[in-house]
DNA sequence: TAAAAAAGAATGAACGTTCATTTTTATATA
DNA sequence: TATATAAAAATGAACGTTCATTCTTTTTTA
C-alpha cells in the first residue's frame, strides 16, 4: 500500500507550459504533445494529472484567476475607507498585470473566447466578491456612482487588460507614470 | 471569352458564417466544412474566394473592422468641437456594439487572441485615425488629458467591448440608461 | 516487492486542402 | 431567337497529415 502523491512540480510545469503556448498560438493550435515537451513530460503523463485537454485549460484558468485575486486583495482589509480600499486593490491589480504579464494575457484570452467552460468561468467570477462588496459600500456611502457593477468593472478594472495585452504585443509601454495616470482615469470614471 | 465575376453574395455568406461559428466555438474549433455548410456552399468553393482558412479569417476581421469604423465616423466631421465630436463618435460606437453584437464580439475575440495575422491587425488599427486626430486636437486645446492615446482608448472606448461581450454571454443587459451612464464614465475618465 | 507514476508507440478520428469532374453562365454564331 | 461552346464556378470525394487519447511496457518509489 503506497500513498498517492503525484509530483506537484510536474503539474505546475504543465500549467506553465499551457499558459505560454496558448498565449502564443491559441488553445486549439497548441497540441498536447507540445505542452508535454515543454513540461519535460510524456504526453500520456498529462492524463495522470488532468482528465483531458479541456480539463487542463479549465484548471489552468482557475489557477491563474486564483493567483490574480489573491494578489489583488493581499493588502486590503474591510476596515479601510472606500477610497483607500479601491486605490489599494486597483494598484495591486495593476502590479499583478505588470509583473505577471503572461498570466494577465492568458486571462484576457480566456475571457474573450469560448475556450473555457461556462461553469469554470462562473467559478472564476466568484473570486472578485470582495471588490463587489467594496463597491456596494461605496454606493451606500455616496462615494461611488450608483450604477451597475459591470459598468464599474468595465471602466475601473478592465482597461488594464487592454493595456497589458497591447503592451505584450509591443504596441505600448506601461510604466509607473502611465499607471498613475490610468489610476486617476479609473477613479474619475466611477467616483460620484 | 467570359467576364470573371464570382458572386459577392457567396463571399458575404462565408464571412457571416465565419463570424457566427468563430463566436460560438473559436477559430480552430470551426472546421471549413461547417463554414461551408452554413453558407450553403461546398468546402472546395471557399478556396475560390479565399486562399486558405487563415486568409478567410483575416479578411473577415478587416471587413468587420471597416464596417465598425465606417459606422463610428458616419456622422462626425472635423468642424465639430472636441466635446461634440467625442460624444458623437462614442455614441455611434455604442450604437454599433449594441446593434451588431455579433460583429463586436468577433472583434473582441480577434483583438485578444493570436487568431489574426499581425499584419492584418496593423491594417485594422489604421482605421481609427480620425479618433486619434480628434484627441490630438483635444490635447492641444487643453480639453483632454495630455496622456497616451492607448490610455485614452483603454478608458474611453475599450470598456464598451467588455460590456458587449458580457451582454452577449447573458451576464449583463445593456440598455439606453446604461449607455448614458457609460458615456459619462468615459468622458470623466479622459477630460481634463 | 507491489503499487504508482511515467513513458513511448499505436490508434482512430477529424480536418484543411486538392483533384477530377460536373454545372452554370455569357456570349458568338446561325 | 435558338444553339453551340468555352471559360468560370461549383462540387463531392479523396488525400495526407495532425492530433487527442489510450494501450502496453518500463521505471520509480516507499
Amino acid at each position: 500500500m503506497v500513498k498517492l502523491q503525484k509530483s506537484i512540480e510536474k503539474r505546475n510545469a504543465l500549467i506553465k507550459a499551457t499558459i505560454e503556448l496558448v498565449n502564443n498560438s491559441g488553445f486549439h493550435a497548441t497540441p498536447m504533445s507540445k505542452i508535454a515537451k515543454m513540461a519535460n513530460v510524456s504526453p500520456a503523463t498529462i492524463y495522470l494529472y488532468f482528465d483531458n485537454k479541456q480539463d487542463l485549460v479549465n484548471k489552468t484558468y482557475l489557477d491563474v484567476k486564483a493567483a490574480y485575486t489573491k494578489h489583488a486583495f493581499a493588502t486590503y482589509h474591510e476596515e479601510m475607507s472606500v477610497e483607500e480600499g479601491f486605490e489599494i486593490i486597483w494598484k495591486r491589480i495593476a502590479d499583478f498585470k505588470l509583473k505577471e504579464g503572461e498570466n494577465a494575457m492568458f486571462l484576457a484570452q480566456c475571457d474573450n473566447t469560448p475556450m473555457i467552460d461556462e461553469h469554470s468561468k462562473q467559478e472564476g467570477i466568484k473570486h472578485l466578491q470582495p471588490l463587489l462588496d467594496l463597491w456596494e459600500r461605496g454606493k451606500k456611502e455616496g462615494i461611488i456612482k450608483p450604477i451597475s457593477d459591470y459598468l464599474l468593472y468595465a471602466y475601473a478594472i478592465n482597461p488594464l487588460s487592454f493595456l497589458v495585452v497591447n503592451q505584450k504585443r509591443g504596441v505600448f509601454q506601461l510604466d509607473e507614470k502611465n499607471v498613475l495616470e490610468a489610476y486617476e482615469a479609473a477613479w474619475n470614471s466611477i467616483k460620484k
